[in-house]
DNA sequence: CAATAACAAATAACGATTATCTATTTATAA
DNA sequence: TTATAAATAGATAATCGTTATTTGTTATTG
């Protein structure tokens, strides 16, 4: 998570101007490893700035995006959502509560040079998604299965 | 790509009735490998089933989805694309024109038992993407970048 | 201090997807 | 084959995430 300098000075440089509410939206992200969607930086912010419109939030993040300070998820969902975390990393995603998590610790850099290898692209970019069950949700599900038991 | 017999047969056995409508909107997507957005399915059926709406085609791809004989991706756009390919494999997207190419070759299965012992998550699915400029892209900015030279 | 540009907020617009409703079609068994 | 019940297709409208537009405000620069 960087500092509010810095976050200022990287968007000076691209020719964007430093808001309290562009910092706020940065803020209220990297502060979380929840991979928020818009819509929930924007009720997050709202009581700290109550004029603060949902539009920004969306173009904010814009920013943060096209100047490397945050990146956009898809895991199939109606919305997107953003992660400050722009390192390369795959992200899991539960089938049954819809948490996103990070995942760390594997190494991804060899399949990037392998897809282009095997395509002939120029690779740049790439995102890995998991899918599953998260671990309280595995245990919930134990649980569901011994209390069926017993009704039985 | 599957034969009408067995795909019909799939779908009985889910509960499903099988139309002709659906069996074109399946073997539309099992012919190409292009990953076509459900718009594109429906642009190009529409000659062959005039009647035929774009809720169908949307309805018919849940369906392939739900008895396994497609899956959908999301590339980040605003539209989902859809896949008769349900073998794990990764995609990759060229940043100019658009394109999604199957990429295959690539061992994803370790993966997968990686990302479940660094998460502690049950893991069932992945997707992976690559991001990058395709062949004819990339051959165009060759060709591009040489006629500048010649201004200069 | 004036002029200019960029901005935030509000609102409307847009577009992909889904829900609803009705007439039609399919599957099934007589 | 045909009658019947259930499921479907198509049309339409609704929904919702996201983006564009407009307008008044703020910050910056000369």
């Amino acid at each position: 998570m960087l500092q509010a300098k810095e976050v200022t000075q990287i968007l000076r440089a691209h020719g964007y101007k430093v808001t309290p509410q562009r910092l706020a939206v940065y803020h209220a992200l990297a502060r979380t490893t929840a991979h928020p969607q818009a819509e929930t930086l924007y009720a997050e912010l709202l009581p700290l700035y109550p004029t603060m419109s949902l539009a920004t939030v969306y173009k904010t993040l814009g920013i943060l995006c096209e100047v490397g300070l945050a990146q956009e998820l898809n895991v199939g969902e109606d919305a997107y959502r953003y992660d400050a975390n722009t390192a390369l990393h795959p992200h899991i995603c539960c089938r049954v509560c819809g948490r996103v998590d990070d995942v760390s610790g594997l190494s991804l850099t060899g399949l990037q040079r392998e897809a282009a290898s095997c395509t002939g692209y120029e690779v740049t970019e790439q995102q890995v998604y998991f899918y599953g069950v998260c671990p309280a949700c595995r245990e919930q599900e134990l649980r569901d299965e011994a209390g069926q038991r017993k009704v039985h």
